[in-house]
DNA sequence: CCGGCAGATTGGTCAAGCCACCTGGCCTCG
DNA sequence: CGAGGCCAGGTGGCTTGACCAATCTGCCGG
């Protein structure tokens, strides 16, 4: 270990060790020469690569799994997780627990998102897409009933449009936020008024895509969502 | 502290300890007993408080950092973290730069978000900061001639955008996709009508965002990022 | 051939100590 | 008396070394 020392002039704040051994492992994932469910060596055996303390780099590893970046198993070894979204997205749970604005926030950028989908969806679905959306959304009016099925119904809907706008980066985006505020979209359908509007929103969307009207669409989306959001204001207000 | 063993029924799996310390802190801080800013008990002695020890202590408390949930300063203390929304941006950076695989439709998601980026900053922009833009896109006509200068000048104009549109989360996916397109950028202004049409564009924004018009802003930015994209492919076809 | 036992491997935890940094009070000097 | 510097105490950061517990592996005996 006679040069693990690297650029050592950067900022020396608080847990520069640990933090340093945690910003090596992150970037050997995003560099993929670490990938989704490989093991890590030994910790003895990385500590010493990385010229830290085993309890620091378990400091750093233990960082990482709190993030779902990693996960440990006794005995056996640590492993790089799944990488899901879902997963990645879990700890955002925590502040939107502790700070409700960070709700409206998430939805604006869903919203900037969606919008954008729901136009590119207008120019690009195929006939028979928009044909199989518009059977869709009918089957959602014997589901207004039904909170869960509904929500699935709801769900599906958005992910269909996603499928048909062909935009992976806005898809994933659009993943990554949506995510976060699923906690949130069970209390948003929670009144059948609510949800009514939904469906009725979800219908005027399926005839402004087979018109082929893309501001039409983004605009449609934009209003949708603005219903979603005073439903979700109206239950948790403040 | 005779009683602070709590519901060990829960599952035992790795980490039981180091974890039992997090997630007692965690509710100490859902249930309002701690809040944003507040200093913790020195290691030592929370340790002795939680019956762990100081490293299990300190894994948690770094896997807390690492949730921008708590901070902690050399000489001074552990604090909680103010828990505002835009420290859920790291995480979503983490994630975006792991699922990030197509380049090529990056733009879309850069046009969805710039536009409403603007959208937002027609509402919510002081006057202060529109005089101050006013005043920065004016600098621009000496800078066209020199392209580094003409570069910055541009993406300090989005930033200042950015800035003005407040939205913590659209901006953290913004600075994603942005990272990811930058190579481009330096090409997209490598002729002179390009960096032209660009400056008027700007202005063009700068007029829209002072009647105080989102969709104005909006449509602006999208016109603005094909006359962009239109340099791009000029330049580097397909 | 198979089952089980034993050692090696690996993560989990702890104890004790040193260092680096910040703060605040004391003391000295002007 | 005030201002400046000095120093001690408290705090987080890091290391060493050790032991415990879960798992895996392979050998050995039935």
């Amino acid at each position: 270990m006679q040069e693990t020392v690297v650029e050592f002039q950067t900022l020396q704040r608080s847990g520069a060790v640990a933090n340093q051994a945690l910003e090596i492992i992150k970037q050997m994932i995003v560099r993929g020469e670490l990938t989704a469910g490989q093991r890590l060596p030994a910790q003895r055996d990385l500590a010493a690569r990385l010229g830290v303390s085993r309890p620091s780099l378990r400091e750093a590893i233990r960082a990482l799994i709190a993030l779902n970046i990693l996960e440990s198993r006794h005995g056996e070894g640590t492993f790089v997780s799944s990488l899901e979204p879902e997963l990645l997205a879990e700890p955002i749970d925590f502040l939107l627990q502790v700070n409700s604005t960070a709700l409206v926030a998430l939805f604006e950028a869903r919203r900037a998102l969606e919008a954008a989908v729901a136009s590119l969806a207008a120019e690009r679905a195929t006939d028979l897409e928009l044909a199989q959306l518009e059977d869709f959304v009918k089957l959602g009016r014997s589901k207004l009933d039904d909170l869960d099925a509904f929500i699935e119904h709801d769900v599906e809907f958005h992910g269909r449009l996603r499928a048909a706008a062909r935009s992976p980066i806005l898809s994933s985006l659009l993943a990554s936020v949506n995510t976060l505020s699923n906690a949130s979209r069970r209390q948003t359908a929670r009144s059948a008024a609510t949800r009514a509007r939904a469906l009725a929103d979800h219908e005027a969307m399926v005839r402004v895509l087979k018109a082929r009207n893309p501001q039409a669409a983004h605009q449609a989306m934009v209003e949708h969502l603005q219903h979603v959001l005073e439903g979700l204001t109206d239950v948790a207000p403040a």
